[in-house]
RNA sequence: GGCCCCGUAGCGCAGCUGGUUAGCGCGUCGCCCUGUCACGGCGAAGGUCGCGGGUUCGAGUCCCGUCGGGGUCGCCA
């Protein structure tokens, strides 16, 4: 090594020795006969003093390197803001190791940089304190978790990422096969059907930190390239899978926040869920929760009320909000696909204003308030409809509440489970096509598990039937998802045949699986956890793409290396881009 | 794909109902400074106002289109 000690790691009891450091320029203050330069390398900075006339040359981020000798600071110069400040490196040899051009953006703590900048200089942004700790915390994430499934007995086993489409039912990405001119591979969506195999191989207990592509649209806490925590255990109920994930997810918060994780979580059957916060990955930071009043208003006089569904939100003090800002609820409501927002205001007297109540009958109007729970300067907000339309609106209320009126405690690590999903889904309302073309297909996917209640009439209330299947979530964030899989072909058989797949076209989307699955397939089941937002959520960050080393943009872009990027035509030519299938692709 | 917001110096931003020379802070460059720590002082450079078109005597400002970024709904577990 060129150095022989760290910066951040000198203290007090190595004043006197002679110490070679070796680091980036962070902050430089020259005054002319001193120059101060603070000295910054992974472990922290250090402050150097140089007297000698080539101090005057160094730039901000130039990388050098420093002999000389650890001092106590005179008396008064300490600095308590540092580690480091007790005392100080007085240089005696200074070496350029390399030059900086000035930068593009300042790597000062202190100073808000764009997020395009930062991301086409990635290299730079992580030169700061902020997005650097996000790096290790990933790392410390992944250290952890890696210990704890071999302490368990897993193996990890890394499965391919060229592959065949995996039927997760996202866009895949593609790539040509230059020596199947026509053919083309298919980036996973996740290993699913892999470690699957992997039951089959009798490997009983897999992991890896597994790399998914989907090519879909940009959100918020979305790449098109991102990880998942990937498990998958054999001879298993899903109160295994539960309960190595909870102690998963106790070792990290410990380990990584410092917090002590009540454990069992708390299991949510996902109907209880919608009902009680619209969402199937609640946020149980704070209350508010959806109050049904379908009951209440069956004889209302109030034609909007008498519907399949009506439920409402109590806002906590929403009786003063201005009229604009009750407006600004109506378009909340109508971006999400509502027409509006029925809203009862409770003035400080008891007396509800607002335009709804006048049209409701004395006895609904005098018993609401008990109803709903709502007090003296409180605003119901009401929605009626289709249960599976209202309850997501009134969900999204609720947290918008939550976040405007302060009331979710951000110190809070609130987890739970959320299962007890329904197996199937209607495809006219999802619109999903890609796996089968009958009237219903998986919520969760093709090889989740009926529960045991359902597992032998599934086909009898299909709308019914409830699947094996469970997520983890964590503060409204869904951060991993699981089932226990189907291992018997029978039953394989009659799901696939709910969703319009017969034998034939079974085998031609899924045949390996199936092939395989006659070979004394193990009861098996898993799960996988969203890694990104896990480690975001450890890192305090919002977004993943400050957990991620490199993230693309808006767009699929990365302003780093500027991919994607056109190729060239003897590139199209060998990779066979343009080849002509000789007929239609089965399928 | 729909809707909303943003695009002005290297970075972060201001620029009113259109008005002649487009500002501020940081950074950069030069000079000065022996105890600073987001050091300080004096001075200087730096702009196709994302791009294209239109309205107007006149456009950073208004209109249309387009590109890029962010958010959100659709999509996506």
């Amino acid at each position: 090594m060129i150095r022989t000690h760290t910066a951040g790691s000198l203290r007090a009891e190595q004043v006197g020795e002679q110490v070679t450091l070796a680091g980036w320029v962070a902050r430089r203050r020259d005054h002319g006969g001193v120059v101060f330069v603070d000295l910054r390398d992974a472990s922290g900075v250090v402050q150097v003093v140089f007297r000698e006339e080539d101090a005057h040359d160094l730039r901000v981020e130039y990388c050098i390197a420093v002999e000389g000798a650890v001092g106590k600071r005179p008396a008064g110069n300490e600095n308590p803001a540092l580690p480091t400040g007790e005392i100080e490196v007085t240089a005696a040899v200074l070496r350029i190791l390399s030059t900086s051009a000035p930068l593009p953006f300042p790597l000062d703590d202190h100073v808000e940089v764009g997020e395009e900048a930062r991301l086409r200089y990635r290299y730079l942004d992580l030169r700061r304190t902020g997005p650097a700790r996000a790096m290790r915390i990933r790392s410390e994430l992944n250290h952890l978790a890696r210990n704890f499934l071999h302490e368990r007995d897993f193996v990890e086993i890394e499965t391919p990422t060229l592959t065949r489409s995996t039927p997760e039912g996202a866009r895949d990405f593609l790539v040509p096969a230059r020596l199947r001119p026509g053919s083309w591979y298919a980036l996973p969506q996740s290993p699913q059907i892999f470690k699957q195999l992997l039951m089959v191989a009798g490997m009983e207990r897999y992991f890896q930190i597994a790399r998914c592509y989907r090519d879909e649209d940009f959100r918020a806490d979305r790449q098109p390239e991102f990880t998942q925590l990937d498990i998958e255990m054999s001879f298993v109920t899903e109160d295994d899978v539960i309960e190595l994930s909870e102690a998963l997810v106790a070792r990290v918060w410990m380990e990584l926040a410092g917090h002590q994780v009540t454990r069992p979580f708390r299991r949510i059957p996902y109907p209880e869920s919608m009902a009680r916060y619209g969402t199937d990955k609640p946020d149980l930071r704070f209350g508010c929760e959806l109050v049904d009043l379908t009951g209440y208003f069956t004889d209302t006089p109030f034609r909007v009320f008498r519907a399949a569904y009506v439920g409402a939100v109590v806002q906590p003090g929403g009786a003063s909000q201005p009229r604009r800002t009750l407006d600004g609820w109506q378009d909340f409501a109508r971006q999400r696909g509502g027409k509006g927002l029925a809203f009862v205001l409770v003035g400080d007297d008891g007396e509800l204003g607002g335009p709804v109540a006048k049209n409701l009958s004395d006895a609904e109007r005098s018993g609401l308030l008990a109803a709903t729970g709502a007090e003296p300067g409180d605003a119901i907000f009401f929605a009626a409809g289709e249960p599976a339309d209202a309850r997501p609106l009134l969900g999204a209320v609720r947290l918008e509440i939550g976040r405007r009126g302060g009331l979710i405690d951000e110190s809070q690590w609130a987890f739970c489970w959320v299962n007890d999903a329904p197996l199937f889904e209607r495809t006219d309302r999802t619109d999903d096509v890609a796996v089968g073309s009958g009237r219903w297909t998986a919520v969760h996917h093709a090889f989740t598990s009926p529960n045991s209640d359902w597992i032998d009439r599934f086909e009898d209330d299909p709308e019914h039937a409830l699947a094996d299947a469970y997520d983890l979530v964590c503060n409204g964030n869904e951060i991993g998802g699981g089932s226990i899989r189907i291992h018997q072909a029978e039953v394989q058989r009659r799901v696939f045949a709910m969703m319009g797949l017969d034998a034939e076209q079974a085998q031609q989307k899924f045949g390996f699986l199936i092939d395989a699955f006659a070979y004394g397939p193990p009861p098996h089941g898993g799960i996988a956890m969203g890694w990104d937002r896990w480690a975001a959520l450890l890192a305090g960050v919002e977004s993943i793409r400050e957990v991620v080393a490199f993230p693309k943009s808006g767009g699929g872009f990365d302003p780093l290396t500027g991919a994607p990027a056109p190729i060239t035509p003897e590139q199209r030519k060998e990779a066979g881009v343009d080849a002509r299938p000789k007929a239609d692709p089965p399928g």
